[in-house]
RNA sequence: GGGAGUUUAGCUCAGCUGGGAGAGCAUCUGCCUUACAAGCAGGGGGUCACAGGUUCGAUCCCUGUAAUUCCCACCA
């Protein structure tokens, strides 16, 4: 039984790709190796949420990473790609406090200590579970460098930026309007707030006059603040209010006096002309306030419920004192009407609970001094965006950039290390924690409670994750790394503030390209999501149709930065791609003897068809590879298949049958080299999209082999560039197909076989046409061949195929209708007639052959020579047909 | 309000810096041909959203229009 016999019938991934991936761990290659004599090439991973399950995103995301990180590793770069995980702090202890809440218990109830507990054996439990789904996607990280944001490296990473910013003044304490989660109860920064257009209303209140004098009418869409109102302003322009500029109102419920004030803010024409101003509650009118010197009250706690300024509101909820205050308004006569009205309302992104935005003190990063070198970065091509769009999103983003806010009232993530002095008041930054107070010297020091937003740890991932800020070999080596590959949902949150971060902190960029991909959606277009129920689960699909198909089916098809729909068709018609080259090679290995022995190889006896595919390869592996170096990824995948499928299942395999078949051929080894050459090289080109199958594959093709992984990426050999015979069984199939298709239209049952007469004046195709007479028995239902010049003999009801410089003849006796050959025939020139006319005319152009490339136009030239010579050539057939 | 994307075969989408458009699936016809029926062979199906412009020539470049998706900003 040789090798090809003793494989399976269809390829069954779920047999091998475990094991497959096993050794390759073992082996020790995905591990970066510091080698001054190779060029790095490093990825860092997108670290996934340790809350997170494997989803598609995801699946693409290490898709993409992996195909790079292989291409390369194959190429002979020192390749790394460091992988690793977020403890993602809002994400993670919601969910802990979920979790607690299933027990009863709250985590002020707990402690922060226990709750930290609680939180590590979390990032130890489910940490673990993503990071082995990722292994199931075949991805080649080097799993001993994995980091996680909150590793003590990396912590210390993080606590050397926050003192570096804050001593340069880039990062400050302040009081400011933030917005605020009341059911994550924390801050968050500008970018965590999803907007959507909700249903409200415009309540419209009469605030009367300190003086008796009637009432102003406001307009509000959130009638609780007006506890917190310390001013109505109007426009200084409005002719209808210029006189009560300066008077006091009373503010209903309150009953406090307030000012009406003049602010440009205010438009004219808008609402009723008249805007209540709540400095705590609102960020325009915390403006306004300023400008004023106005009081700020605020009038909501952190959880949303109305405070102790609330008066007789105090300690309700704030929908609850929304629709009393607003009866308690009725009640005294001042609501004077309510309007439906569409606003924009900001939501948390974590939780899409309604924001509240007020006056917090918070820690803030200083944007504009650091994002004019981030924005440098890229336009001066140090930094390169793919697709390019994406950079103009970016600096659209970063030249109108607000400060960040990135304190958070959260336990889980990287602690504030600001100490505040009970004494004298100093807040001490500093790299280790200080035991006493560095102003006074006073011990009475407490840390600040809060903890840093997310991604103010991920902002360091390229530099933190290699070491620094100690200056380690790693960094050295492998930093800046090369090419980081994400979603474009992220640029913002991550990209943006890696690119920063690392420029303020480096001084060299984090990466050279950032490579964007879009979102994976389900088959309808929609947004894959859990309240949907619409997410497809990659291990799921794994499991149904390999890891291979789902990679491919996720690749092919879609350019850069564009959106996909999951269709399973599509993974189908991978899965059968895998099947279909896994029986290329069982065919081939059943073709070879034990063990073939190439050495007796001669290219002096390559036929027409091995120089044929032997160049055509040639041509895709330079194809393929420009197009892995411009991430068209798609593209380069698409050839390959195009490539294995058409051209060499469908045409060489067919073609060599012959030889393979007979044990006495000459040039069978030549064949089975060939076959072998070429299929390797195919399985080269696609290991980094499919690597499983191809490592299979590799395995059988080759005694003792290594894993393809590390084998050589395939260059072109100019040895084996041959246009003539590519031209020649370009010539061939052309013919095959065309003896088919009318062999199919006059429903010619395959047992009858027909021997050609190939008339031609041609010495040059004369020659082609009789070299393959093998591949026109086997693949044209030929029974015997004769070429000769003349057309004497022929048979007046032969079906013909009229070519260029040649024409084939099939008798076929009583099978083929003249009537309908006539008609095909004359069908035919009449297309050959307006391609004639159509390529006349163009050459007839003067601004066309004046203007146009030389190549062009030759090329122009030759096909009408081409439709000429078939037109005239068919022509005579015709006249030959109807004259008897 | 500002910006970006998309519009190509019945469906899902490619089309690599302008030279008469492709794939997968679906559909029709004929085949279990000893690698593969998850296959083989053949066919049908597209004024490349619309209108202008640039050009010898436009699916591709420019302008505008329409539909649609997304991002940013945000007026109480």
């Amino acid at each position: 039984m040789n090798k090809g016999e003793s494989m399976a019938k269809v390829y069954d991934p779920g047999q091998v790709e475990k094991q497959i991936y096993d050794n390759w761990e073992q082996s020790g290659y995905f591990k970066g190796v510091i080698d001054p004599d190779k060029k790095p090439f490093t990825i860092v991973i997108p670290p996934p949420n340790i809350t997170g399950q494997l989803h598609m995103g995801h699946a693409l995301d290490e898709t993409l990473q992996d195909i790079i990180i292989r291409y390369k590793r194959m190429q002979g770069y020192s390749a790394l790609w460091l992988p690793g995980t977020d403890h993602a702090s809002i994400a993670t202890e919601a969910k802990i406090v979920d979790a607690l809440a299933k027990e009863g218990l709250t985590k002020e109830e707990i402690g922060r200590d226990e709750f930290l507990k609680r939180a590590w054996a979390w990032r130890e439990k489910y940490g673990n579970r993503i990071v082995k789904q990722l292994r199931s996607l075949g991805s080649s990280c080097d799993w001993d460098r994995e980091r996680f944001t909150m590793d003590e490296g990396l912590s210390k990473a993080v606590r050397e930026v926050f003192v570096r910013l804050y001593d340069k003044g880039l990062i400050y304490k302040g009081e400011r309007i933030t917005n605020w989660c009341p059911c994550c109860n924390t801050s968050i920064s500008d970018i965590e707030i999803e907007y959507s257009e909700d249903d409200g209303n415009f309540w419209y209140i009469n605030y009367p006059f300190a003086d008796g004098s009637g009432a102003l009418m406001i307009a509000t869409t959130r009638p609780e603040t007006l506890l917190g109102d310390v001013a109505v302003a109007v426009n200084p322009e409005d002719e209808k209010y210029k006189d009560i500029v300066g008077k006091m109102l009373i503010l209903p419920l309150v009953n406090k006096e307030i000012p009406v004030i003049a602010d440009d803010y205010v438009e004219l024409g808008f609402g009723t002309g008249a805007v209540k101003i709540t400095p705590a509650h609102d960020p325009n009118d915390y403006e306004v306030g300023k400008r004023h010197d106005l009081p700020i009250v605020r009038i909501m706690d952190d959880k949303g419920f109305i405070n102790e300024n609330g008066g007789k509101y105090a300690g309700m909820e704030r929908y609850a004192a929304r629709k009393q205050i607003v009866e308690d308004l009725k009640a005294l006569g001042l609501l004077v009407k309510i309007e439906p009205h569409k606003h924009n309302v900001g939501h948390c992104q974590r939780c899409h609970t309604v924001l509240e935005p007020f006056v917090s003190n918070q820690w803030y990063v200083k944007m504009k001094p650091l994002a004019e070198p981030a924005i440098d970065a890229v336009k001066s091509g140090r930094i390169k965006f793919v697709p390019d769009r994406f950079s103009k999103i970016y600096y659209n983003w970063m030249e109108n950039i607000q400060d960040w806010c990135i304190s958070r009232q959260l336990w889980w993530g990287h602690r504030i290390p600001a100490f505040y002095c009970a004494d004298c008041g100093h807040i001490t930054v500093s790299r280790t924690d200080p035991d006493c107070c560095e102003h006074c010297g006073s011990k009475n020091i407490t840390q600040d409670p809060d903890t840093l937003d997310t991604w103010f740890s991920s902002a360091l991932w390229p530099f933190s994750t290699l070491g620094w800020p100690e200056e380690t070999a790693d960094l050295k080596y492998f930093y800046p790394t090369d090419v980081l590959v994400t979603g474009y949902d992220i640029i913002f949150f991550w990209v943006a503030r890696m690119i920063f971060s690392a420029c303020e902190q480096m001084g060299e960029v984090p990466f050279k390209t950032v490579f964007f991909h879009g979102l994976v959606r389900d088959s309808q277009g929609r947004k894959m999501s859990k309240s949907l129920g619409n997410g497809i689960d990659p291990l799921e699909v794994i499991d149904k149709f390999g890891t291979d198909a789902l990679r491919f089916s996720l690749i092919t098809g879609n350019s850069p930065g564009n959106d996909q729909r999951y269709l399973e068709e599509k993974v189908e018609a991978a899965r059968n791609f895998a099947n279909k080259i896994w029986n290329a090679t069982r065919f081939v290995l059943m073709n070879f003897d034990e063990e073939p022995d190439f050495s007796k190889v001669d290219p002096a006896r390559f036929t027409m068809e091995d120089k044929w595919i032997l160049s055509a390869a040639n041509r895709l592996i330079a194809e393929v590879t420009d197009n892995l170096d411009k991430f068209e990824l798609g593209v380069a995948l698409s050839k390959v298949y195009d490539f294995v499928w058409d051209v060499y299942c469908d045409w060489y395999i067919e073609i060599v049958k012959p030889r393979l078949f007979d044990a006495a051929c000459e040039t069978r080894a030549e064949a089975q080299f060939v076959l072998n050459d070429v299929l390797i090289k195919c399985m080269k080109l696609l290991h980094p999209f499919m690597p499983f199958v191809t490592e299979a594959i590799y395995q059988r093709l080759y005694k003792d082999a290594d894993s393809i992984m590390i084998s050589a990426w395939p260059v072109t050999n100019a040895a084996f560039d041959y246009p003539a015979e590519e031209a020649a069984i370009s010539y061939m199939i052309e013919a095959i197909k065309r003896i088919r298709n009318i062999r199919h239209e006059m429903n010619v049952p395959a047992s009858k076989k027909a021997h050609i007469i190939a008339v031609t004046a041609d010495a040059d195709k004369a020659r082609i046409l009789t070299e393959c007479e093998p591949m026109l028995r086997n693949l044209a239902y030929c029974a015997g061949l004769t070429v000769k010049a003349d057309k004497e003999g022929i048979a007046r009801d032969a079906a013909s195929v009229q070519l260029e410089g040649a024409a084939l003849y099939m008798p076929l006796e009583e099978l083929i209708d003249i009537g309908k050959e006539i008609e095909r025939l004359t069908g035919e020139m009449q297309k050959l007639e307006q391609d004639i006319a159509r390529i006349s005319a163009k050459l007839a152009n003067e601004g066309f052959v004046s203007k146009a490339p030389a190549a062009v136009v030759e090329g122009e030239r030759a096909k009408l020579e081409k439709y000429r010579s078939i037109y005239e050539s068919t022509a005579q057939r015709l006249r030959d047909m109807n004259e008897r």
